[in-house]
DNA sequence: CGGCATCCGTGCCGATACTG
DNA sequence: CAGTATCGGCACGGATGCCG
């Protein structure tokens, strides 16, 4: 039995979700969304999702060499949450030395596309947002 | 002077994005992405945006009511971080008792407009992600 | 009514050391 | 190479009390 740092780490993160939506109420609708949201807006999994969407097909380091400042321990956790969703899959192969690669799934590759859409809309808006802020600072 | 709260609160989330993201690097371009996506993946800046959605321009306690389980400590700090980039703006009416109101801007009502793309692909690819991580969980 | 100040638990993440 | 185990700092957010 392996996976043992991400399946203790997630398992609050959902029941936190599941938590505030699983009861009624206007916005109810939404709780996918906050679980995607905050599957994905964690420090590492934007990252890792995009690097794989480029490179179609992974080694451990090589992702670790790509997502600049990430630790072995962050990205075993962000690749086994994103594993653990559907979005990747790894694939072991038992040689020595050991190894293993990770490639996006089609959902994983659908959702890099909504990522994508995001990144336009922010990248296009960012100005504007920066300036706001600005604007609050000296308020 | 007021706003004491979510200027402390959001310092150390801005200078960890950049941080991140400010130097070179092949996934530069999407430190706006990380960054919008961070601002709006806590836990209530989504309701609140959607919830001002609907309603066009709402006063404080009737976001606390609309929004469930939010404490008011929370609610200051989401409206003033959402304020702070430009996504609402805060009326005040000195009047006894004091009255403020809250609407989006269009800079606001354009992220909403995002997040409902986001909330339809969600919505159907949750159903996916929930078979997956059963599969995962009994591996 | 619409906040602010403070205390405090909990979870996220980095650093480090060890392993098949 | 590709992890696992453990410790510790610090940020996020809840509870409570006070205020103009």
């Amino acid at each position: 039995m392996e996976v043992t740092i991400a399946k203790k780490e997630r398992k609050a993160t959902s029941e936190k979700v599941v938590g505030h939506f699983s009861d009624k109420g206007p916005t109810n609708s939404l709780c996918p969304v906050r679980d995607i949201l905050s599957r994905v807006s964690d420090k590492w999994s934007m990252h890792t999702i995009i690097l794989l969407g480029k490179s179609e097909k992974l080694r451990f380091t090589e992702l670790k060499k790509g997502i600049e400042g990430i630790s072995q321990r962050m990205l075993t956790v962000t690749l086994r949450a994103l594993e653990e969703d559907g979005f990747l899959v790894r694939e072991i192969f038992p040689e020595i030395p050991p190894r293993v690669e990770y490639r996006l799934t089609d959902l994983g590759r659908s959702l890099l596309q909504q990522l994508m859409q995001l990144s336009d809309w922010a990248n296009e808006n960012m100005d504007e947002v920066l300036k706001q802020r600005k604007r609050y600072s000296k308020k």
